[in-house]
This record gives C-alpha cells, sequence and structure tokens, in this order.
DNA sequence: ATAATAGTGTCTCTCAGACAGTATGTG
DNA sequence: CACATACTGTCTGAGAGACACTATTAT
C-alpha cells in the first residue's frame, strides 16, 4: 500500500495533524548526487561539474541538488540529471545507490545525499551545457580521477570520491548477474562492443570467444539483428540490440574473484 | 577524502560559511527505519513497534526514528535499534537497505527515510522493552505479515510494507553470495541450523547433503569446533562457528530462478 | 597472398543436483 | 529390534576456461 492516499480516521486525527508543528524536529537538507557513468573512447569516464561558489569552490563534484518535497527522489535524480546534461529520454539506466549522511559532510549544514548511479551510451548525451550553479561540466576517466597518480587531479569535492567509489563497485557488482552492461552501448552494437564494455568496466581482458558464447546463449541478453557490417579489415561482424531480459542465470562472474 | 575536516581556504569563504542561511533550502525530516529479521521458532519474523499516536495510530510499523545531526546514519540506526531492543552489542549485521521520500508518505511533513536491515539470532535480543513511543513492541513471522490471508494483520504503517519486502529481498539475495545467513544462528551451530536457516529464508527445501558439501567446502564460511551433540535421536551432530569469510565463490544459487 | 578480425567447434575441469549407502544415536 | 538423523561417497549433466580451426574482408 502506498502512504500517499493517506485520510485521517477521525475529527481527532485532523486537528492532530492541522496543528502540527514540523519545526520541532532537526530539519536537514536532502539532496541526490548522480554517479554518471559512459564509456568514452574506450575510457570508462564520470561526469563531474565544477564548483562555481563556496564550499570547495573550483573543485570537481558530482553533479545533484537539493530534492524538492513534491517529488519523489528517482524524479529528483531525473531532473538533476537533465538540467545538467540535457538528456530527457533515459537511453539508460538509473537507480538509486546509497545514502550519506555523516556528519560534517557539508560544511554548510548537515545535509543528507541519496546517490544515484547512471550509465547511458555516450551518444545519448547530446550537449553538456554547464547548469546554474557549475561553471563547467564534463566528463573525467574515471582512472584519472581516482587511482591517477600520472596527472594530479584535484581531489573531488565533499565525499564525493567515496560515493564514485561506491558507484563504480555496484556497477561492476551488477555486471555479473544483469544485462546493465548494454546500457552503455548504442543500438545497434556487435558481441565486441559489449566485452570492451566489461572490460573496461571490470579493468580485466575476457576471452573473446567464450564471451560470446556466454552473451549468446542467455535468454533475453542480445537479440541479433540480422544485418552486418564491415568494419576495418576483417569478417562481417553481426549486429544485435538489447534484449528484453534484465538478469543472467547463471551468472557470469569476475576472473580472479577477491575475498574468501 | 573525509569531508569532516574541513577548513575553509580563504577568509572570503570563512565569511560566506559564517553567513550562510540554511533556512532557504527546502527542510524536511530525515529518519532511519530498520528491518530487523530473525528466526524464532522456526520463522522468519520481523521487530515491528505499535504505534502509539497518530498517524496511523494503534498500526504496526517499523521501528526507527529521526537522525541527530551529530551522528553517522550507521550510528543512528544502531542507536534506535538499541532503543528498542536493548541490544547493546552487535552480534548479527546491520546494513543500509534504501531510502524512501516519496511525497505525502508521511502526512505529517516532508520525510525521507534510510531504512536499514538488520539480522541477529534470536537469543541475542535480551527484552524488548517497548520504547517511549511506542506502546508495544514485538517479533511478527514474516509470512503473517505480508501475505497472511489467514488472520487478517492489518497492513503495517507508512510505507514500510514495501520497505519491508525490500529488505527481505536483499536478504535472500545476500544469502546468495555471501556469509550473512550465520548472523542468524548463535553459536556453536550444526550444518542443519544453518540450513534451516536458508530454507525458511528462501521458502524452499534444499538438499541436506548438497548443502553440507557446499557449506563446509566453500572456505571461510564455517570453522569446525571439534566438539559434537546428541539431538534427539541420531547420530551426534558436529558443532561449528561463523568462519572468517563474507563472500561465497562461487555463490550458492536459489532454487528455481525466475527471470531470464 | 597476408594480415586481421569474426565466428565455430572441442576438450577438460569444476560444481551443482540427485541419490545410495553407512554410522550412531534414541525409543 | 526399529527408526531417525548425521555423515560419506558416486554418478551425471550444465557450464566455464582454454584453445585449434574456419570464414571473410581490406590492403
Amino acid at each position: 500500500m502506498s502512504a500517499n492516499d493517506y485520510t485521517p480516521e477521525s475529527d481527532e486525527e485532523r486537528d492532530f495533524l492541522a496543528s502540527y508543528d514540523p519545526t520541532k524536529f532537526p530539519a536537514v537538507g536532502v539532496t541526490v548526487d548522480i554517479v554518471l557513468l559512459t564509456v568514452r573512447q574506450g575510457r570508462l569516464s564520470v561526469l563531474l561539474v565544477q564548483r562555481g561558489g563556496y564550499p570547495y569552490k573550483g573543485m570537481w563534484a558530482l553533479p545533484g541538488g537539493f530534492k524538492n518535497p513534491d517529488e519523489t527522489l528517482d524524479q529528483a535524480a531525473a531532473r538533476e540529471l537533465m538540467e545538467e546534461t540535457g538528456v530527457t529520454e533515459l537511453e539508460g539506466h538509473l537507480e538509486q545507490l546509497k545514502t550519506y549522511g555523516d556528519p560534517g559532510r557539508d560544511p554548510r549544514m548537515p545535509v543528507v545525499s541519496v546517490a544515484y548511479v547512471g550509465m547511458m551510451p555516450e551518444a545519448s548525451i547530446p550537449s553538456l551545457a554547464a547548469g546554474s550553479d557549475a561553471s563547467a561540466a564534463r566528463f573525467w576517466p574515471v582512472g584519472d580521477v581516482l587511482g591517477g597518480t600520472e596527472g594530479d587531479q584535484p581531489p573531488l569535492a565533499f565525499d564525493h570520491e567515496d560515493i564514485l567509489r561506491d558507484g563504480l563497485e555496484r556497477v561492476r557488482a551488477k555486471f555479473e548477474y544483469t544485462t546493465l552492461a548494454t546500457s552503455f552501448v548504442e543500438e545497434p552494437f556487435t558481441v565486441a562492443d559489449l566485452r570492451r564494455v566489461y572490460e573496461e568496466v571490470w579493468g580485466v581482458e575476457l576471452e573473446p570467444r567464450n564471451f560470446r558464447r556466454k552473451v549468446l546463449k542467455t535468454d533475453g541478453f542480445v537479440t541479433p539483428t540480422g544485418d552486418t557490417v564491415n568494419v576495418g579489415r576483417g569478417k562481417p561482424v553481426e549486429l544485435y540490440r538489447r534484449g528484453g531480459g534484465a538478469t543472467l542465470h547463471p551468472p557470469m562472474l569476475r576472473p580472479d574473484p577477491e575475498g574468501s
């Protein structure tokens, strides 16, 4: 049952709700932050915005903003994503990740941030016009932002590096038992395209023939279009679209599983 | 990097933070709600409290309460759990589940609730003295609360039925690739004890010999104590404790996997 | 022809499902 | 004794890792 259609059952309760004073509870800000991932030029990349005001002025941060009381969390995430990227129809995937509420994570006030993870093919991102409170927005290769010892990228604002790491692990884990990897490629795509997404996200190399067998034998992963294209030299490549299925049975486990 | 040690880098920023007015952002209440699960008398059960005030007065709800600005979300969940159950040291597991923020989910005011899932053996719950704002607290078999067509239990308050369903699915999924099921049994335990936990949570029957083989062959799942006990009639039973491992490689998949 | 890439087929090992048989207790 | 439960071992089929081979294109 949903609570949205709540109706008081007595005059007593009606009076209670009418005279209720919300200010007696500790009020905090609630924001949504988005880890939007895509694969550009073969590199897994995350959308960051440069902060135009204090705090962390000039540093890079995940896109996000305050949740409105009259919208759901999912709607707030989709709205913020639209405002930052211009993406209207979401050819991709957006799901709630985790909520962060450590005291002091925002020096201005207590803020609880509901983080989301999104993934989409590069071509579905039209403009990347910077939003109102961000002086710039662009994709950064994840490797440069996190483990980057080469060019010393500035660390992310707030606790956004933690959020990014958690988002990455979520995506890597979900690749094992869902068809989410298809959200990163544009249709139509080849099996090799899909494999390169797996390899980039997992940071490993996969055996092309075994990967192909797994993908084609799993019902609902991809559906053949019947078309082929010639790309470079070599045999013509068969093209596919996303299948209807969402989960992989049995899962495709990552190589070198750590732990136990 | 953690944001808790944030220090302004200029006088300009210091002035900005000092004069910052948090009230210009939409303030909402942030609560934590807890799906605390245990297995009592062979039945998977969830801790519920009966509401003593409006709204949903007299109905059963998940335990929870408001987050304090000076504590983390994990601390808030542990504190609320302690206040409701008296559990101080957590012989079990507590993890963040999902955040719920639909408009109107609390008729009093906009409330965003960060839900947690906890699991513990029954014996580690001492008293169950009802908290301040709850007139009663007890465990209910999950089957009676959700699918119960037998005795018509009243539905849960707010959107807590959704939260309970999500929590259940989280636990069921995690049983496949983690050792979390050991959180439900008291030490020392038998392999059959652990199997009955799986069977009750998944709602299926498992082949005892294959289950035993899987558990004992998985490194870090359980560690033998060397002791045995006589329980009822039959061969003496070997006793085990929880192993150090957290994950199962490869996973133990549920029978009858739906989807794709 | 040569190189390069796509696609097919095969062998082997691991592991889960099914199930027979043995061991050791209680009534 | 019968009976119940724990524990051991075997057979089989599904599926993943490794790898040889064929097909088709561009240069």
